[in-house]
DNA sequence: TTTATATAGGACTAATTTGGTCCAAATACT
DNA sequence: AGTATTTGGACCAAATTAGTCCTATATAAA
């Protein structure tokens, strides 16, 4: 029930170049000195990130990493299921179960739903968001969940 | 992002018994028998959840485990806290961060009130909605959410 | 064109977590 | 009291995850 320690640094990391500056770009030494995570596992993150396209990469001096895109278009669940696959609390989580338990399972659609839930929850908070420091303006919007049918 | 295989289990091992009788007691074979699941294992997370406080145990001959409460009673969020703990996607989603980079540390409101939201979902559904085989009576009920201030 | 600088990709190791097994303690029935 | 049955707790094995390192490739500037 937690995300893992890559996710969490990712999130760190990307929230950091949002608050110095949104379009800028970053080489992995920076963002190690900027966030205190080691150098070799920031360089790891940024490979992930810049293949899941949630980073630009430039090779070379004056290279680095950006946001391929704003920071308000890019939400947790995106980054979480970039560094760890798609979210799925449990198996039984996605629609065709196929576990061994299958016949004697009891418990495939209530999951479904409560991974949806959070699902929903992830999706609606922003990467601008996570880097208001104003407690006031950061609220979560629930607007969609309201509407989600559950 | 994935609960325990464990608390899995302990959530098919639950159910099952809702499903058969709510106020039966259960040997850790018979459950073993219901659920497929190794009999090892399923002594293992009986013991857990009557640690917990979730189940209550009886010795000797005749004896195993039932329900400490009413299956209305017991939210899956309950269930998830007694097989690992509190829930937190983060060490920052406690008060208290206390970690390493908290000097640079800037994400740390933000996730306490992801954790919040998921965390709320979690308690809205109780192990007797977890074995309602009717999709139509299945609904999350998300009044509570609505209202958590978020 | 050469050189310095930066990312890309992959293999490898260490550490942590998780899952599974086993033996000892307790209890009710005979 | 003895014995079969079941829980309780300690222990070990396996899998996952985190972290490191090395080589290759690209690019801008001298």
């Amino acid at each position: 029930m937690k995300i893992n320690k890559l996710t969490d640094y990712s999130i760190v990391i990307m929230t950091n170049m949002v608050i110095k500056n949104e379009q800028a770009m970053y080489t992995a030494k920076e963002l190690s000195d900027f966030t205190d995570i080691p150098l070799p596992t920031v360089t790891r993150i940024l490979k992930m990130l810049s293949n899941g396209k949630l980073l630009e990469s430039q090779r070379g001096p004056q290279g680095g990493y950006s946001l391929a895109k704003n920071a308000a278009d890019i939400s947790v669940a995106e980054v979480i299921e970039t560094m760890e696959g798609p979210i799925a609390l449990t198996e039984c989580a996605s629609d065709d179960c196929g576990c061994s338990f299958e016949p004697s399972c009891v418990v495939g659609k209530p999951w479904q739903k409560i991974n949806k839930a959070v699902n929903d929850v992830l999706q609606n908070i922003t990467l601008s968001e996570m880097s208001v420091k104003d407690e006031s303006q950061n609220l979560l919007k629930l607007t969609n969940i309201r509407e989600m049918g559950l």
